[in-house]
DNA sequence: GGGTCGATTGACTGGTCAGTCAGCCGCTGG
DNA sequence: CCAGCGGCTGACTGACCAGTCAATCGACCC
């Protein structure tokens, strides 16, 4: 019974899956991909995982709730809304620069898939555009934004800037070497700021 | 030999295409779907395109040539570059605004899967990007926009705030009504140009 | 009428996979 | 030594569907 097994085998599914997921595309790897890439008999997914979709769910859910509480983290610092805006921008250029298959799958098959699987997570998603209208809402209320641009729009501009960037960088668009990771979260807030802030 | 059919099947069945791929998604409808919605026989899908895939192949090449197009003839007025961009966020929120399941298939099967999809279009997709950073590069040269910005990634965040808009529209993350149209294309622009024009 | 040819039809086939399940392996406790 | 049990195995099945194809239709011409 007190039996730590060496290897998590449900954690080692999970890898392999970001990888099979990240080099094939969700809906082009067979269960059998993910569990021959993890080094599992076939049937063990099963033993985990209700379902091939299950994976895909667990793995989504398990980094953006990261996002959430980044975001969340960053408004509750009490800094500059832009510096908040920055602290945003930086943990989503670092997660995809410290992991950049797990992101890719992420963006490509969830967040920018809602009409598949984004659909079940939408609420989810919906809420980080929400907590960072809430950071430009504020920054308007203390006069560091321009009021007349609507915070959910601000939001949205926000963040898909930034998406597109890590799609660039994921579809070899645009090159990412380690000096444009860190210009880039710079870039992003400086564009949008200046844009924001009055004058 | 002379004979003009009634009604051009081929255009029936990209337009029935749009209707079902906007409603279920590419990889959830059925060749027969389409057939049942555009009220032609299974076999004559295959008369006209070589596969599925070709049916999408083609609505997005038609619509994105278009963007192409829009995008050069914006940057031939000689206005500036703000109203350069100006006409090209114009462009592509008329284009949702004009027909809302087709561009909804662009960007959510195509666009933003280029995984799948978009790979085979990528060129054609790097093109728009590449056009619009011309247009940014532009206004550099002529003094109208500030230099420590590398074009390309201003004409990605561009890109990306625009779509993440449609996209929110899209999936109702927010409300899509007239008069918000007309606003988000001066509000993208406003908000992107701001921080890029000198002081 | 008969011939031709493209448009149109829809039943059928072949291949693919997600998910099931019957059972094995090896540890632990009695 | 046996029983029990959870982790683990992988062959198998049932469903689904893209794409094929042989046959029919109907315009037009001779």
């Amino acid at each position: 019974m007190a039996k730590a097994p060496p290897v998590d085998k449900r954690r080692q599914i999970l890898d392999a899956a970001i990888r099979v997921f990240a080099r094939q595309g969700f809906h082009a790897t067979r269960v059998s991909d993910i569990a021959d890439e993890a080094g599992v008999a076939y049937g063990l997914v099963y033993h985990y995982f209700k379902s091939k979709d299950e994976v895909l769910d667990e793995l989504f859910v398990e980094r953006w709730s990261l996002l959430l509480a980044a975001i969340d983290e960053a408004d509750r610092t009490g800094e500059s809304p832009r510096a908040k805006l920055a602290a945003v921008a930086s943990f989503i250029v670092d997660s995809y620069h410290h992991d950049p298959e797990l992101m890719k799958v992420i963006i490509v098959e969830v967040t920018r898939a809602a009409n598949s699987f984004g659909r079940t997570h939408l609420e989810q998603i919906r809420r980080a555009y929400e907590s960072i209208a809430k950071i430009v809402a504020d920054g308007q209320e203390a006069g560091a934004f321009r009021r007349d641009v609507d915070p959910t729009f601000a939001s949205m501009s926000f963040y898909g800037a930034i998406e597109q960037l890590l799609s660039g960088w994921i579809f070899e668009v645009i090159p990412g070497s380690d000096g444009s990771f860190e210009q880039a979260k710079e870039l992003v807030v400086t564009m949008i700021c200046d844009g924001l802030e009055p004058r």
